[in-house]
This record gives structure tokens, sequence and C-alpha cells, in this order.
DNA sequence: ATAAATGTTAAGAA
DNA sequence: CTTCTTAACATTTA
């Protein structure tokens, strides 16, 4: 799950905020017994964690690339990882990693770094993409220490729509096509919300998981590129690697 | 229906 | 000490 899904998860879950636990349980190792009567102070998402404040803890949960939350629905025939119920409804969260911590979340989380936050800073990104000049563009991308959020999805289509190889590395790029880097990556992760709150994200795919190039040039190439390995799809017509 | 994939972390090896 | 490799987790979709 990337950061645009849990910007969207965090405005459902405000009817829970303000109120307090009724039920709460699940095979997570965690002290659910504790939590009943907890008040919900809040619900934040920081790149691809989504974040539940209580008084002095928070629960940080991680979706990788399975995990669910179902609001409202009925359990599904396996075990939650985490059972909350709320006055206002009830939620199962599976398959994902939850970690509960004490830390203070602004100690912990440079909001300048999330894609997704209003403290977005762009001139941060980019000067952090100079001071890693021998990245390939596929790797900066899905570094989250960089563009915090953004996902494997969010990589490709962003790669697809600036023309550019996803072996390209930074230092061929000039500072122009450096600072289109981080605008349209951070244009496109709210693309991506918008397209994904009306059920429309799939198809407006353009290149990610599609047989062809929407220009006509043919087959899309998919190959692990980089460092992460990651598959990357792209166009060798539209995205031709330059040095 | 088999395999790849919206991801990360930990442990062990080099 | 750093960097790399492997495994582990767990589910949907093609």
């Amino acid at each position: 799950m990337e950061g645009p899904s849990l910007v969207i998860a965090c405005e459902e879950f405000k009817p829970f905020v303000g109120t307090k636990i009724l039920t709460a349980e699940g095979n997570a190792k965690l002290p659910f017994k504790d939590f009943k009567g907890l008040k919900l102070k809040g619900v934040k998402s920081w790149g691809k964690h989504f974040i539940l404040q209580f008084d002095g803890f928070h629960l940080r949960i991680h979706f990788l690339m399975f995990g669910s939350y179902r609001i409202d629905k009925p359990r599904e025939n396996r075990d939650p990882k985490m059972y909350l119920r709320f006055p206002a409804g009830e939620v199962y969260f599976y398959s994902c990693a939850i970690k509960q911590s004490e830390e203070k979340l602004n100690e912990i989380y440079d909001w300048s770094i999330d894609v997704m936050s209003d403290q977005w800073d762009p001139k941060k990104a980019l000067k952090a993409i100079k001071s890693k000049s021998g990245k390939m563009v596929c790797d900066i991308l899905m570094d989250q220490t960089i563009f915090s959020g953004v996902g494997n999805i969010i990589k490709n289509e962003v790669l697809y729509s600036l023309k550019m190889h996803p072996e390209t590395k930074i230092s061929a790029l000039t500072l122009k096509q450096q600072r289109k880097l981080v605008k349209e990556t951070r244009d496109y992760c709210w693309q991506f919300y918008e397209w994904k709150k009306i059920g429309k994200l799939k198809k407006n795919w353009k290149i990610f998981r599609k047989p062809h190039c929407p220009e006509g040039h043919g087959k899309v190439t998919k190959k692990p590129t980089g460092q992460l390995q990651r598959i990357s799809h792209y166009c060798k017509k539209c995205q031709p690697l330059e040095k």
C-alpha cells in the first residue's frame, strides 16, 4: 500500500477519532486488554506508515504488500492481526505489521520527506537527490528517506510520464530534469489519491502492468532494475536510456 | 493454477 | 564496519 492510500485510510478513520475503543483483539503481539476504553486521539500517515495515536503511545501499522483494513465489513475467514470496535463502527486489520511505540511522533518522523504531507519540502528532496548522483532514478524514487510513501506503481507511472528510463543515473539529468522529477512525483501522488478515491486508479495506469505502450510502440519492457531490483515497467521507445 | 507482486526487516555471509 | 544475500511474512491477481 502506497502513501496516497494511507491518506484515504486516515479519512476513513475520522469517525473513530475522539471516541473510545469498546473491543480490541487480534493475533498481533499487543496488549489488547489494555486497549479497551482508550480514546483514539488521532490518525496520521507518514509515508507508508499508518499511525493511530493514543495518550502516551501510538500504533504504527505497515500494510506491506498484502495488508488491508476493512471497516464495517464482516470478519473474513482468517485471523485478523487486529480488530478494533468503536461506537461508530469496527475495523479489521489483516496481514499487516503493527508496532506499538511510546516515542513522540515529531521526534521519529520527518514530515517534510512525506510526499503526501502538507509539510513536504521539494527543496529538501532535490538536495537529497543531488547527494546521490550516482544512483539510478528507479532507486531514488523508491528511497523512503527521500520520497517517503512512493511505491512501485508510482515509480513506474512517474517515470513513464517523464519519458525517463528507470536506469537513468541522477548525474545524467539536468537540473531542470531533477526539479521536474521531484515535482512530478509529488503531483502524481496526489493524482493517484484522486483516482483511487473515485475507484479509477487502475483504469488510469499508463504503463504499470500494461502489456503495450499507450503510444503504440509495442510491448512494455518489464525488468528488475537498480540496486533494489524491483520490477520496472517501461517503453524503450518512449523512455530511452540517455547517458 | 502457478507465479509474481502496491514492501520491509532481520539475520547471516562476505 | 559495511554491504550483500536470503528468508520470512502473507494474499490477490493474472
